[in-house]
DNA sequence: AAATGATTTGAAATCGCTTTGGATGATGTC
DNA sequence: GACATCATCCAAAGCGATTTCAAATCATTT
């Protein structure tokens, strides 16, 4: 069933039925109920490629899934996959995934914008002067980066968390609580998120005349053990931290390990604070004790990104399109004070 | 740049320009070289839409996301795709997801397959009964199913792990080493593979004459979290359990927290294997003490099931599609000596 | 009643590719 | 030299929608 027999069917033109189906003004609207009344009932579904091809228009955005970066293709882009996803899933947009391999990155996109298989694209995971930023501008494919680079002229659209501010927050608070030697599990350290919320951390520090100590900062990815390997060799220094910052729920769960391994308690001998990106399955509310957190939704930075990119394609310039986002300090029981002096 | 003026440049028809692109034989070898690489030096992408229009292929297959499930798109339906979309990246065929409710489930396939935007599909997480296979195949719609149904006549193409001789075997070694009040802590208890694992569990324990003791069997996703409460439950049963069975690394871990909580040494007061999906950041070899594992790799499955899907595709019938795979047994360090008696 | 304008419909071109059904020479056979 | 065979190539007809441009219908005004 196809245009042409429907509107045979109808005894109508494929113009008038095309019309009455997109919602167009110049049809009557008795036919217009006839036509969609007809259209249902016969079962028609216009032929997606077909429209493509008239129309241009791929109807359908581009998501990365990083495979060999330092960032995997774990629960963090899962979690933001399903925002964008659930966003656009009545909307007949489709979502395409692209696994992208660093090496043959551009020619991929260069691939995908030719053949016009994508309107537009969602950037995941950039480091401070991603070459991305220039390559795609320059192949004119509209794209929202989920985080920030810097330094980087060009103007492109964006929508970042606040990592550095975050990060202040949760380090100042530990100051109020007492606590001096603090350990800092941060992401990979060439993804700007993790730049800003380094930055975050020695700015609380030094407001208040203190140094970080180089030796108490690690990095890496976002799994139990690294969390579990980084605070091991942490805790065997001298002083001993007596809180810890995470940077993911996972690598707050390695630390959790160590702790337990040297017989220490949260909440009490040692404080933590990590960041939340909100999983449906790792709760910080339900732990034991409950973890202190930097909460920010991922998968509604998703949702909400697969919006920039309709507004985008809707002819918004990507110059305006730059959202910052607060994020919560939630205080829960992992968090105490610090030793007395 | 499309082909006609790829044609007009070279002063060929559009049809020898066409055929020589795509490989027929009826081209000279000279013009084809000729054609190649002037499309590479003019830069020449076919448009997908006008392809997928004249072909009336879609050149794209559908992975859905269960987002409402008892499965979430979590790290497991993460490291899948990884698979599926890695196998497919170079072949120009893209992958579209799309995030299923239950409730419009079939109303969207219907959608997809009528708008010609995907050619196959992938169907995960399968319940006994499952009902997408009826409808599916009503709508003749080719897909390869990752698990499998049960009781379900309609022929149709799976890839499976055999989820009940790996915890057969595992449950089996666990009785072997002299543990015989063994804990369970199962995957959501509606999905098929979560009762294979049961029944495997089972079969064990019978062979020997012994038979499962109920409140040590326990359910639901894989968390964390969950691994962790269940376990603890457990735990206060009498007598202990001396053994645990885990349904993921992710419980498994929750697990080690009750154990540790409860000042019990893994590997020495207490053995547990846990089945791995081998996540690559989720390494059993180095946790500590070191995981035993039944493991079978998901991200090989997803390739897998690539193939299989191209396979159907080019005109392979789905009931000569079905792969059941082998699940390895890992012993390392998690695993000892049950109670002397 | 004619002219005007607004509303509603349709014929046909178009998007960029694939593919059918010939053409056109060149080659080989008798 | 005539005829069949092959290897190459091309013109044109789809694929199924959107969209331009024009025509038809109807109501309104003078």
């Amino acid at each position: 069933m196809n245009l042409k027999e429907l509107a045979r069917n109808l005894g109508l033109s494929q113009t008038t039925v095309s019309r009455a189906l997109n919602g167009y003004p110049e049809v009557n609207e008795a036919t217009r109920q006839r036509v969609s009344e007809a259209a249902v009932r016969l079962g028609y579904r216009p032929n997606a490629n077909a429209r493509r091809l008239a129309t241009g228009r791929a109807g359908a955005i581009g998501v990365t899934l990083p495979l060999q970066r330092s960032m995997h293709f774990g629960p963090h882009t899962a979690e933001f996959l399903s925002g964008i996803s659930e966003r656009l899933a009545h909307l007949d947009i489709d979502i395409v995934v692209t696994p992208i391999d660093t090496d043959d990155e551009v020619p991929v996109y260069r691939r995908l914008l030719a053949g016009k298989r994508i309107d537009a694209l969602v950037l995941s995971a950039p480091t401070p002067n991603d070459e991305r930023i220039a390559a795609l501008t320059e192949l004119d494919m509209p794209f929202v980066l989920h985080g920030r680079a810097e330094n980087i002229k060009i103007p492109h659209a964006w929508l970042d968390i606040d990592n550095e501010g975050a990060f202040r927050r949760a380090t100042s608070h530990l100051l109020d609580l007492g606590h001096r030697t603090i350990a800092f599990i941060n992401g990979p350290q060439d993804q700007t998120f993790a730049i800003h919320r380094e930055r975050g951390f020695r700015a609380a520090m030094q407001e208040r005349g203190l140094s970080p100590i180089p030796k108490l900062i690690g990095g890496g990815r976002f799994t139990d053990e690294n969390g579990f390997r980084l605070a091991q060799a942490f805790l065997e220094h001298k002083p001993r931290p007596t809180a810890f910052l995470a940077g993911s729920m996972m690598t707050a769960l390695g630390v959790f390990r160590a702790l337990r391994l040297a017989g220490l308690e949260l909440g009490r001998d040692v404080s933590m604070i990590a960041h939340d990106d909100v999983f449906p399955y790792l709760n910080a509310d339900n732990m034991v004790p409950s973890m202190s957190t930097t909460r920010s939704s991922i998968r509604a930075a998703g949702d909400r990104i697969a919006d920039l990119v309709l507004q985008m394609l809707a002819g918004k310039p990507a110059e305006e399109i730059h959202e910052l986002w607060p994020v919560e300090l939630v205080l829960r029981q992992s968090t105490g004070p610090g030793p007395a002096r």
